[in-house]
DNA sequence: TCAATTCACTACGATCTTCGTAGTGATCAT
DNA sequence: ATGATCACTACGAAGATCGTAGTGAATTGA
């Protein structure tokens, strides 16, 4: 990304600027779906980012108001970053990525049927995917994650 | 975008694989808003791409099914570039960021008045977008603009 | 008809970014 | 005290991008 910053007041570009590498969505992906938020955790993400890269990107991310990072008061070595107001603003582009995706890859790990709920429900969805993550859960992981909320609500 | 490909089936990260670099959505906003469709008006943009990453780009988006080229049959020189269908279908991602980024930059060139007319009739803005860049028109330029049409309306 | 222009695109060296592996120092568990 | 684990840094190799300068084919204007 070496183009010249801040040479257009396009929206589209300033998005891209923020957050248009091929990794830092990657890493807000981890945080919103699987409710990772370290840097060992991102570091084993499927996709096998690169140390030096991934710690890049967690300080432009940083810089750019979408993650905050905070040390662990029972354990301080320990690094842990969240989203912010910002980052969870991130979550229905994601949404809309993923739909995307899902439509049009032939091996898509994508659940058919959790792309339906989303795509059906989309404001109510939104809304659960922000609340839940906004109180450090996540959309798959976790006790209070939104698919257990789902399923809970199925029964 | 070293990254090896097809190393995980999340669908976020296949379509970063398709379209997550910095280049290649500014060339589908171009298609979208402005109603560009060669290869100088792409090499215009103000983002200042170069032609090689341009040609790469527009390679890689036609592999894809993003973009289809052909041949202008009045000048055989000229090569036009349209949105598949599966390329229209990016465009409620470029919305969704879009509306970001005119929230959370300040120096945005977005019209607040326009995104507040996209976010508060999504539906209805989406199929415009849709059906207006389909048959050959854009958002922002020309005749049958999504922009002209509202304008119309509006009176 | 023929030179000048315009079209999409390639070539290429300099520079920047990423990759992949191997550390480093601080903190924690035993 | 020792070893493990934490977030990161270092660094050379490989790859991508930048910016400028072409290239050949098609078209235009004289």
């Amino acid at each position: 990304m070496k183009r010249a910053s801040g040479k257009s007041t396009c929206p589209v570009n300033f998005g891209l600027e923020a957050f248009g590498d091929p990794w830092s969505l990657l890493v807000v992906r981890d945080v919103v779906y699987f409710g990772k938020h370290t840097f060992n955790e991102f570091l084993a993400s499927d996709e096998a980012i690169s140390p030096s890269v991934l710690s890049a990107r967690l300080d432009s991310l940083t810089d750019a108001g979408i993650l905050r990072r905070s040390t662990d008061p029972a354990d301080r070595r320990r690094v842990r970053y969240d989203l912010t107001e910002r980052g969870l603003g991130l979550i229905p582009i994601m949404v809309e990525i993923a739909e995307w995706s899902a439509a049009h890859d032939p091996d898509t790990g994508a659940p058919a049927v959790w792309i339906a709920l989303v795509r059906d429900n989309k404001p109510d969805m939104l809304r659960r995917y922000n609340d839940t993550v906004r109180r450090g859960g996540s959309v798959f992981v976790g006790e209070d994650s939104v698919a257990a909320q789902v399923e809970a609500a199925r029964v």
